[in-house]
DNA sequence: TTCTAAGTGCTACCTAAGTAGCTGTGTCTG
DNA sequence: CAGACACAGCTACTTAGGTAGCACTTAGAA
């Protein structure tokens, strides 16, 4: 991506806030985007491991959901909604094992791209980011710590509690990231299917925590909601 | 630990042969080694995530499960078993965020321990090892992928059937790093209770694909094993 | 050796969660 | 503007998995 490009200071200014390159140096970030190539995929876009092992991805906008799924039940688990400023697949990055996730845009997106084996030379090159990468791998592995346990530990109303409570604004009250979702994404966040998800809202809606319109849901008494995620409510 | 130690050699070994450290230089794994400590802990001992978070530890024999639990239902899910070669806790090596994470040791253990601070000092000094740990990083990661999504995806059997599978080995047919563990324990590992492993333990058991005695599990059937999970046979 | 605790196997029961299917409605597209 | 989809809500039903409790066995400590 050249300079010059309409895109290019939105670009820069996505690096620049993303965690994966906090340490980087800018002028290390501006040869690193002189390689990439910005790409649009359409919402709904569908990538699987194989064609992702060989180029490596910057999300300049809109939401990737991560997510494994079962072929013989058709049920699926997402693992992660990346956004802006976040990066896949860094398990490519890291070795070349082979890796049985699926990506899927939940919108339209802008990427940023580059040959897997550039950008491991350009991470070679500019050894001060192995800090900001290992330190973006713990806050994933610290995400999936609890993904992992989640579905075991807790009922599929406290599940669904405390993924509103994870995404809410403390200020605003707004859902983030994860608003405007159909019951059906919302059911494999939480590892579950899409009417156990809407059985759900409902409880939650008459016990006058939350309140619902189309694909959107609106936090109404963010005390309940934490009693419901505590398991002190049972709606 | 000095070099004269009667432990010296042992523990010398485990770190050279440990994929952590696989690409440390012999001189920097005994200026390592020179300021760990030796500690000895009984079975079942218990760390929290407190506890940890200031002393970095290396396994030398034994094995620790890492799980997190639910105190309001006593339910606990395991999420790793680390044994010899492995380290703890990786997350507080990262950053300094807490961690509500809980060890316990499965057999009487040997651990090497060092301050945290020395440890990241350590690395300072060593950026050769970083490309080491994002591997270990990345396998790590790669595990809890498998482990987030199991339970939603696939029913306790198909669970208990792969687990058994991931730790058989292919020559001797024998278990290992679970072998002995009481269904209890096993319960921990695909997230359900010993009374549901029981149950599937005696339907396995009863189609062939396994032989049981007291804390001990036999495959006989490795390709019976597969079908079940692969969920081609329902046992 | 005896006694206790840990572990397993099993019965009977309960319920949360999953399945199937239909209706009405809002939304996008041709 | 019309038709096709996508989505939410709801009913009725099924079932895997969780709970409780007890008897028997084995291992290890006293």
């Amino acid at each position: 991506m050249s300079p010059d490009s309409t895109h290019y200071s939105r670009c820069h200014n996505v690096l620049l806030n993303s965690p994966f390159f906090k340490d980087s140096s800018a002028e290390a970030i501006e040869t690193l985007l002189y390689s990439m190539t910005l790409d649009s995929w359409n919402v709904k876009s569908f990538k699987s491991g194989l064609e992702l092992s060989s180029t490596f991805h910057i999300i300049i906008s809109g939401r990737l959901k991560v997510y494994k799924s079962n072929p013989d039940s058709g049920r699926e688990h997402t693992v992660f909604v990346l956004t802006k400023g976040n990066v896949f697949d860094v398990l490519s990055l890291l070795d070349t094992k082979p890796h049985d996730v699926y990506w899927e845009a939940l919108d339209a997106m802008e990427v940023l791209k580059i040959p897997m084996e550039h950008m491991r030379h350009w991470i070679n090159q500019n050894p001060e980011v192995h800090k900001a990468i290992m330190y973006y791998l713990g806050e994933r592995m610290r995400q999936l710590m609890d993904v992992s346990t989640d579905v075991s530990l807790h009922s599929t109303l406290v599940r669904l509690a405390n993924l509103l409570l994870k995404n809410v604004n403390g200020e605003t009250r707004q859902l983030e990231l994860i608003n405007d979702l159909p019951n059906e994404e919302i059911a494999g966040l939480i590892g579950t299917t899409r009417a156990v998800v809407s059985r759900h809202i409902q409880e939650l809606k008459r016990s006058g925590a939350i309140s619902v319109s189309r694909k959107q849901i609106n936090v109404k008494n963010l005390e309940l909601l934490l009693a419901v995620a505590e398991e002190k409510y049972s709606a």
